[in-house]
DNA sequence: ACCAACAAACCAACCAGTTGGTATGTTTAT
DNA sequence: ATAAACATACCAACTGGTTGGTTTGTTGGT
């Protein structure tokens, strides 16, 4: 039933996820955006009304990414839904290397050119960072029972977390254009989850392998 | 020695801290900021020879009211730096709340879309985030002493994980129109922070009051 | 008289979006 | 089977408005 997308149309939303991680979306240039897809203007206004449609429509192929991604990676395969949640985390610690466009986030960049702006765009980098954050609530979840975590802090609120102390890092890798302030909040991130687990700070040899 | 500055560079700077926090760097021309500076254009390249070197400005003037601000504050009186530290942050999250343009970070912002395009102005932006979060480093090494820690991560990563979590909350804030989420992750970095130092996940009463 | 601090009119380049068109299917009536 | 009717995908040229920045001129203090 899914019926394939014309060419043109996944040519542009490709291009925008990559032009505009590097140069942000009111930088990006309709022009620019055809270039790097190596369509016409002509093409781009076929398929989208405006440019914030692009934007929308990235957003979505972006969580739609997102959730492939990390949903199909090696340590969903653990029992434990600990181990997946510590997997997941020291997972994404290890994206955060070589070029700050290639592991940032499309939608925490857009969405602080958006939120006062553009409205409709706003709410899809919304739905695009919660969607993601909550396929990780049940795992939490789960987690906090088998482990018999009974602090007063919601699974919803930590998955948040997650992903706030992510865009964080991003943050902190383009502003230093280096990766290793990003991989250091990440590790106080994962400390901070085993704390929550009352897990030791750090792993032992051959404990919750990856 | 500080000499007054012209009142036009001052209006002009106090515009762009206010206007680019709200629309981003690049969706504010520069017209929009002689509108709301109240001077001509004129007046704008005769201070500044590029729309960028006002953004590299207010980077400067954002790291000093934010050095101001936050050194001057009540909780800075504790003797105990760790609860210096504490004080810091849950003031921090206190401000999580109102209207999002107003407690949002101006370099946060702009590092988003110049990291990639705009060099000098991704070196004053960074220079503005590690500048403030070096101020928190005594602090955290004094209070690394004084209460006997020593976990393998250093006072200066801690600081910068600070800002990183902060400047998350704010990209939360800013997706779902709301400042809920950020002042939950505030708490989760507070909880985190306490817990390093081995103190209960929440305060009881009378306890390390700021 | 001089110079910093402004003001106002102006400019070329660029912007998002429009226009009027072609080429290539796909449906439907006979 | 076939042709008219329609839909989709795309294109090159263009438009009106906006952009960052310039030019030329005025003002007021020293």
């Amino acid at each position: 039933m899914a019926s394939r997308q014309s060419p043109a149309k996944e040519k542009l939303i490709g291009a925008a996820v990559k032009v505009v991680r590097e140069k942000g979306f009111n930088a990006t240039s309709v022009d620019d955006l055809c270039r790097e897809a190596g369509v016409t203007k002509g093409a781009f206004f076929h398929h989208f009304p405006t440019k914030v449609d692009l934007g929308i429509a990235a957003a979505g192929a972006w969580k739609q990414h997102a959730n492939d991604l990390f949903g199909s990676a090696p340590y969903m395969a653990h029992e434990d839904p600990l181990d997946r949640i510590l997997g997941y985390l020291e997972f994404r610690r290890d994206m955060l290397e070589g070029p700050i466009g290639e592991f940032t986030c499309l939608v925490g960049t857009m969405v602080q050119e958006s939120y006062d702006t553009l409205p409709a765009l706003r709410a899809a980098c919304q739905d695009s960072i919660w969607g993601h954050a909550l396929t990780l609530v049940d795992d939490i979840e789960s987690a906090r029972k088998r482990h018999g975590v009974t602090d007063d802090w919601t699974a919803e609120s930590l998955a948040l977390h997650t992903q706030g102390v992510l865009q964080g890092a991003f943050i902190l890798a383009k502003a230093a254009d280096d990766p290793r302030a990003a991989r250091d909040t990440a590790d106080h991130l994962i400390r901070y989850v085993r704390m929550l687990f009352n897990l030791p700070a750090t792993r032992s040899e051959g404990d919750r392998n990856g």
